[in-house]
DNA sequence: GGTATAAAATCAAACGATTGACTTAATTTT
DNA sequence: AAAATTAAGTCAATCGTTTGATTTTATACC
């Protein structure tokens, strides 16, 4: 049987991102994991406390099941920028599209930009804002376009993985269907970036 | 002065685009429009019923004030496919990024995409779907894409427009950015729908 | 045109239920 | 003996909703 902190944390994570902090209650909670009560205030201190663990929790995942190895991935193969850039945008969608865990940092991160009374958008600054700069220094890399034309991009190409995990809460995607997906943010990046006119101040 | 339900209707309007159902209380409410607590039952029923009308009242107003026009003038203007979604992508960034109707509205939808025990995304099935429907059948047109291929880039298209608004939440865009936005995301379309490669099932 | 009267609109006050935070004292596990 | 966990409960605050009284408005009548 699991640690009862941990099994909490992990509930928590899961209620939260599908309800929202408002939406569950301190009660919900510990009826979900079947502890008692005084257990959040015991290990936690309060159900703030427990919701800005979840979310730390859930940036350090994504930073050693993604980020870690993507840099590792990236560093060990020598790719061109573009093949970087897509290979760092499919590991991105396969992240999101993956197991629980992402699946909670998915909707929990899309919830964090809507309410600007959360914890201060530290999924953000932490990992989606760091994701982006990196791609937008590749997409300069790749077509020498100016900085500000390289982080609208660089957000399009995010931005868009994003909205297909937004809109699968509403929608089942079957497995072939996100497949299909993929292939086409592929091809998307690839037909935008491989665009012989210029864009922006060069 | 305004009518007494009318001017909660619209507050209302504001304050859950703002903060969500659960993030304002019924005192919240009528505090914002200097009016009694109980004329949200009054006028409306409940809460819930409050924001349904919310949600109604948006739905009318995108439709008088985007789609009715977007129609006019499609239908004025002898346009080919591919100026037609261009036009309807311009015209639409330029909606959600414009007055505070459509700002609410764009909030909420996004919300409601969140928030699977909400009033079940009246505003995707009424607006947002029956948009992408209509982009997909004219990128179908314009490229010969099989069915699946055209939705998936159709989803893009709207969906990146959504990414930035959502972003916007948290960022503040200058009026000059959010030119520059369009401007990429227009280029990205006609770049992908020129894209000679074949994809899908032709 | 002034006035009575019914309806509509608005009000202050309170309802019962639930919330989150916190405590206590007892019990179980380590 | 210490740490972890439990049941039970207190507390003030807030929630959506309701009540019964009051004010405002509209309408009908003299």
């Amino acid at each position: 049987m699991k640690n009862t902190k941990e099994k909490l944390l992990e509930n928590a994570t899961q209620m939260f991102a599908e309800y929202g902090f408002d939406g569950v209650s301190t009660r919900d909670l510990v009826a979900m994991s079947g502890v008692n009560l005084c257990t959040i205030n015991y290990y936690f201190g309060s159900k703030q406390k427990l919701y800005d663990a979840v979310i730390d929790k859930i940036i350090m995942d994504v930073k050693t099941s993604f980020v870690d190895r993507l840099d590792y991935e990236l560093e060990n193969h020598n790719m061109s920028s573009l093949n970087q850039l897509l290979f760092a945008i499919g590991s991105f969608f396969d992240y999101v599209f993956s197991d629980k865990i992402s699946n909670a940092m998915s909707l929990i991160t899309i919830r964090e930009f809507l309410m600007p009374l959360s914890s201060g958008n530290k999924i953000y600054t932490e990992i989606l804002g760091p994701l982006k700069m990196r791609a937008a220094k590749l997409i300069m890399d790749i077509t020498g376009w100016d900085k500000t034309t390289a982080d609208i991009q660089a957000h399009c190409m995010v931005g868009q993985i994003m909205s297909f995990k937004v809109h699968q809460n509403a929608v089942r995607y079957t497995r072939n269907f996100l497949q299909d997906v993929k292939q086409q943010i592929l091809e998307n990046c690839k037909t935008l970036l491989s665009d012989n006119k210029p864009r922006g101040i060069k």
